[in-house]
DNA sequence: ACCGTAAGTAAATGACCACTTACAAAAATA
DNA sequence: TATTTTTGTAAGTGGTCATTTACTTACGGT
């Protein structure tokens, strides 16, 4: 899974391309010309199209288990692990938005299943890492909630990560998406330490 | 935004194919083939693919719009109508599991701004259906947790459901959805419902 | 200086794209 | 029954697609 510094430029303007023009506009033709190169130079460094989304995915993966990688195993407090989690995606999508538009697009892998395989793996590493923390901070008595299963407190963080940022996208990218984590961060610390009654 | 009988069914099918093959598989020539006719005999009906692209999306809006309509208005418990909401969601992505593949992926609709503008509006009809029931179930004592606010509220909401249902398509629709909705229902209903220390 | 490899170009390939045109049934209307 | 409208077909149109080919340039090691 190692690139070479063309194989990361190459990555890095196809998500820039898709992330503007859409999967219908991923072209080797709009890549070359983005890259200055012409489309035969690509396929010096991709042996296919398919090739390039399989990669965009592999980096997409291995940002996401540098993160998590640790998540669960540390003994620090559930909820700083939650917050560094948080602030790392949501500061990860402010920097490069158009990542974020590309992340949460999972049809644009649909059509292939070699393509639909690894973002599914890409979703199960992000539950699992959030199920582990929940497990831990439930053990430790931090997270004293017992009402709600775990399965589904994922569902809801996840899900509501997704969509707010699904939301800045459909909006060009306007407002503080940052401020908008924060916002849902204190709410998912809120939920995940009431009171049972 | 009236269709004939013949559209009705070229939308039909355009879901049912992009659902199969994805949008880079929606093609004229594909979708005439599902319906067994020439490519020609689509022009009569649709003056564009992008037409009927646009029809797809406002077939959906037509369809939330009857949901959500008295949404708001009716004296209900606010429980019961977004017990309602969600039974009515659920029931219909299991029955028609192809629109599920289609509504969720904005980037589909992405390349054109026509196009995207009114998947923008049928998420803010949801979130506004969604805001006023909160809000009514707040005025009225039936929903009490005061700490967390009506927009995150709606936010997690909108979001797990996505989520369950994105993640149920991946698995190529495996497993049974209406169980996954109401226990997702069940913990909404929950956090609606926490008291306030 | 010579050589092999890596990285580029320009042009072509056949397949497929959305869409159009000229014409023919079929159905509705008179 | 005669005529008009609707709905279809078959065969194109020019354009774009991903990919390949043959050839060229840049460069590191010996």
């Amino acid at each position: 899974m190692k690139f070479t510094e063309m194989q990361f430029k190459i990555i890095d303007k196809s998500i820039d391309l898709i992330a503007e023009r859409g999967i219908q506009g991923f072209t080797i033709k709009n890549l070359a010309a983005k890259l200055g190169l012409t489309e035969g130079a690509i396929y010096r460094h991709f042996k296919s199209k398919e090739e390039i989304l399989l990669s965009i995915i592999k980096i997409f993966q291995a940002e996401a288990s540098k993160t998590l990688e640790n998540a669960c195993s540390t003994k620090y407090p559930a909820m700083e692990k939650i917050t560094k989690i948080f602030n790392h995606h949501f500061n990860f999508f402010a920097e490069k938005p158009s990542v974020a538009s590309v992340i949460f697009s999972e049809s644009i892998f649909q059509n292939k299943h070699s393509l639909s395989k690894e973002v599914k793996k890409l979703l199960n590493m992000h539950e699992e890492a959030l199920l582990c923390i929940i497990k831990s901070g439930q053990d430790s008595g931090e997270i004293i909630n017992g009402k709600i299963r775990k399965e589904e407190l994922v569902k809801i963080i996840i899900g509501s990560i997704r969509y707010t940022v699904t939301k800045w996208r459909l909006s060009n990218f306007k407002g503080d998406i940052i401020k908008e984590g924060n916002k849902l961060l204190n709410t998912v610390k809120y939920i995940l330490t009431i009171k049972m009654d």
